[in-house]
DNA sequence: ATATAAATATGCTTAAAAACATACAAATGT
DNA sequence: ACATTTGTATGTTTTTAAGCATATTTATAT
């Protein structure tokens, strides 16, 4: 990772944050009641049934945020990247959280503390939906990943997900390396398959020449033909 | 259907409704801009693609919210019962409706102007936040079926799926019969299975005597068994 | 009242994906 | 440097649920 001071205004003053309108009155209030912390590779952000302290924004690294299901099994039904918030379902549902976060890279992130942050939210409507958009963009995430999960078979379900996380974490310089190093494991837990599938289907694609493996680098050769087979099913 | 008047009335002032604690000037507002419907059963209300005019609230009724996935085949999203909102998400996503949205049964609804809407809850951020946490809510229920949908199997998701209904629309005063009458091949769509499945399925709960049927009509026996089935996957 | 269509029910076959087994490679700790 | 664990790869078997076929019942339309 390289190495970024954990402050505050990385928080509130980056372009893609909700909070970069608020006053200076209201920042400082903010950079007064916030915290931060840096987390390595495979730590716990948080677990299902923790109690949200406050709302959490990544300023680096990669998350996933996955439930744990049948038997144990994960289903990942998130990916937070940089400046993206984290667990705020369950802060603003005023629930525990249903789900847990676990660095997939070095990461560090700042939290604004609850009581806080609906001070300022009961003062600034347009903020609150802002953060509103975001959520219901996430629902009709997930809205169409249950269908895809459910009905879309194991090939059209790892195509999804591969493009998923283009579109999420991009490209590397190449403009054809994705941007992210998964485990196979995380794959599968992403695609709702075993390990073992998502290894085979994998290969499947290499010597089909849709992507190239190289340990967990994954290259998209032919993103048109992944398009394709995701729509197929 | 009871008749009964549709009349902003019942939209902004039942006991359930968000805006109940709105201004009399507010109230006067919305109940100039709104517009009220009625819907036969199996009527369209909107369908995927459309774009939201605004706020639609049920009145009367039961509607469920579907997505078309691969091959035409449908998934229940959602069940809305009255004094719920309906079609919300895309309204606050400003895109168009991801699902389509059809009534079970006779149904009444009202609509609140989407610009006036977002007028009065620019003004009242405590009404804001509560149709967020709604939609907080929402977002958790949806990543729960995901989970549930993709690891439970037929068995477990049926049970899931007869649990939720109950839980959603109750029970006739007998307080064993299920206070909604979904067809199988709807039971099907909820439970993310064909409607063979369905029907097997149901009928074999019923020779385990867990449940009765009798047409459309469902009688629950054994609803800690249920719960069983559900949560075993 | 009767024809037609739609919904429900059940058996049989096939396809998809999980489960299991085993081998091998890579990473990690001592 | 070596042992141990973890991750990747691939073949085989078994389970699950879809797909298909065909009655039978119930609604709906004429």
């Amino acid at each position: 990772m390289t190495p970024v001071a954990v402050n505050i205004e990385n928080c509130i003053n980056h372009k893609n944050s909700v909070f970069k309108s608020l006053s200076n009155e209201e920042k400082k209030i903010l950079s007064e009641t916030h915290s931060a912390h840096t987390y390595k590779k495979g730590e716990l952000i948080f677990k299902e049934g923790d109690k949200p302290t406050g709302l959490i924004s990544l300023l680096e690294g990669k998350v996933k945020i996955f439930k744990e299901g049948v038997g144990g099994r994960e289903q990942i039904i998130r990916m937070a990247k940089p400046h993206g918030f984290i667990g705020y379902r369950a802060l603003f549902a005023d629930e525990n959280y249903a789900a847990s976060a676990v660095c997939i890279e070095d990461s560090s992130v700042c939290v604004i503390e609850k009581n806080t942050l609906f001070k300022i939210l009961k003062e600034n409507s347009s903020i609150t939906l802002h953060i509103m958009k975001l959520m219901a963009s996430e629902l009709g995430f997930s809205n169409n990943r249950t269908v895809s999960l459910t009905q879309k078979h194991i090939r059209g379900r790892l195509a999804e997900s591969l493009l998923f996380l283009k579109d999420t974490y991009g490209m590397e310089e190449d403009n054809i390396t994705l941007k992210i190093y998964l485990s196979r494991e995380d794959i599968a837990s992403l695609s709702n398959m075993t390990t073992s599938n998502a290894i085979r289907t994998l290969s499947a694609f290499a010597s089909e020449k849709v992507i190239a493996l190289d340990g967990r680098k994954i290259k998209i050769y032919d993103i048109k033909k992944l398009e394709r087979i995701s729509e197929l099913g």
